[in-house]
DNA sequence: AATGAATGAGACTTCATTCAT
DNA sequence: TATGAATGAAGTCTCATTCAT
């Protein structure tokens, strides 16, 4: 109801949010949420009026935070399969490095509770891969696709690379370039 | 001697499932999937002993009719292009004639109720699947990736695309083919 | 900082859990007993975590109760005789006259509920009649028997009077004495 | 409803009731009593309308069948103490050697499904005990209080005796006698 | 008569959210 | 503002009893 106070508290609450749900799954109290943040019960429902608000709002930010770390030191100079390369292994490296968040936002991702408008929030953090992926296909079999369509497949490619790199991590690096290969090839 | 166990019965709480699932997710009350059913509460657990019980079968069910369905009619002498946009056509527009198991089964796959028996119990039906993926990867770049990896980005594909099948009914041929183009580049 | 749990609900739950299970016994419903004590449903389960916990520390806290209105007053200057009758009538009274928690506490004590650690917990409380008896068959037949037997034996032998008295108020108090004269001869 | 047909199907759901009362209690489902008497759950119903009626009648039987052991071959030329040591040892040992009765016995004589009706049919049976325990106390001090009451004192130093020769069987025949050199100052 | 599926009224417990302190 | 007790609506599952076969 009233204004939050401290962001280290909203933090907190969050990533407690991300290794509950990682284990629990989105049915998950929010009572133990606020315990494993050290926080008391009601005090989540300053920062979060709902459930529901929290999910979305965790959502948002994992989804962004992928998206920005996928990003990170893109060789903005070398040829697109290289730019795409670097982006899909910080992408697929980064998510595997911290698994919880990953099994956490695979749960969010498909919950009713995330309206289309927390889908769309994310989109704006999307954009850089976004632009990547046009690039990509500009020639290939999927020129003519609405991109967010190939987007979405190059997504479920990546979440399914995820889970053999995480159940299989002495081969993740094979995984993850041989999922490469047949991505550059579905798109170039 | 007695009134003996009802298939139709069965069958009727297992569809009522798949339509109510698809509605309200897995958090679905087993009182309201017994009422779509026209069922007492308590006939339910005659036939499942537990929600879980009855969400895993559900699982295997519809998943094993979707493999069913993709390989109906498979043209065993044509060349293995033909033969894998066969299964993949069926496949899709199977799934999204039936949106409601679409996307029960949607829910379902990512329950933690199921369990990997009831995954394995699956397997025998994607078998011919699997087949037929095996033969045309053969001389692709994905060619030494695991076959079940190679399967779940094929799977991964399906899903997403048909996902805009359904929310674009009129291109949902043209989407079809579209990722069909991409799998095949991967695959082959 | 929040409201405080209080006592004074606390203590509202477990009168009404005597008048309750008294008159329904152990089958009685935790809503019964909420609506009884004026509290929520689910505050009951803030208070005492199970229907089981609940009902054993009902138990400890009568079964005590009783041991300490027992011994209440004992003068303990008097010859043996005088005071095992003192603890006797104090007890026997002292039970008929709340005959709810006498028939709560019936039903308690054969619960399966009542784990052995409940009815330990109860030992304390009992240590000082169990010394009077020490005391008082120090002479007689039972001289040798462990203690917990003789002990046991009154117990039975009290409760057996308990259900005379209330059944028959008038000669209540006459019952009491005709028992404890023959409680006396199997002592001394 | 309709009339039973065989004896030989009654007494297998009673002796069900026995090993499933003693190790479940009352709240025993008449489920599991059926299934453990090798019968249908519904063919329960045709020899005992209700689980009250069952348990009452199972109760009559168990407390008949006891009193009648007690009894059996009694030396009708004996003296007083002797009969009625020979009915107490009878009794006692009758019972501990079917630690199963004994146990379904307990559950149901403090049951709230047991009428007085039940009770009072088993007094009948009880007669021989009564007669002996109104000759054995002519001259004690328990002289003139009800016969009734007498007997129920007794009745409850048995029951406390049993479980202590049940649970420390090396001393049993030791306890047992113990327990009646108090019952005989008692009484005489 | 025997069977066991069908019924539906609860039973206990959990949990998102509110509110007194 | 932070706390955690209070609330009561659900939820899953059990079980005595009835009834179709």
């Amino acid at each position: 109801m009233a204004r939050p106070r401290s962001d280290e508290r909203r933090s907190a609450i969050m990533s407690a949010a991300v290794r509950v749900v990682a284990s629990q799954g989105l049915g998950a109290a929010t009572a133990t949420i606020a315990k494993e943040a050290d926080v008391s019960n009601g005090s989540l429902f300053t920062y979060f009026e709902t459930k529901a608000e929290l999910l979305s709002q965790l959502y948002i930010e994992l989804k962004t935070e992928m998206a920005v770390v996928a990003l990170e030191g893109l060789p903005s100079d070398s040829d697109v399969r290289s730019q795409l390369l670097h982006m899909w292994r910080h992408w697929l490296l980064g998510a595997v490095s911290c698994p919880e968040k990953r099994r956490a936002l695979a749960h969010l991702s498909v919950s009713d509770d995330i309206t289309p408008q927390s889908r769309m929030a994310t989109h704006q953090a999307m954009l850089g891969i976004a632009a990547l992926v046009e690039r990509s296909r500009k020639t290939g079999p999927l020129r003519n696709a609405p991109l967010g369509f190939v987007s979405a497949l190059m997504s479920a490619m990546a979440d399914t690379t995820m889970d053999f790199m995480i159940s299989d991590p002495a081969n993740a690096d094979k995984h993850c370039m041989t999922a490469f290969e047949g991505l550059w090839r579905m798109l170039a």
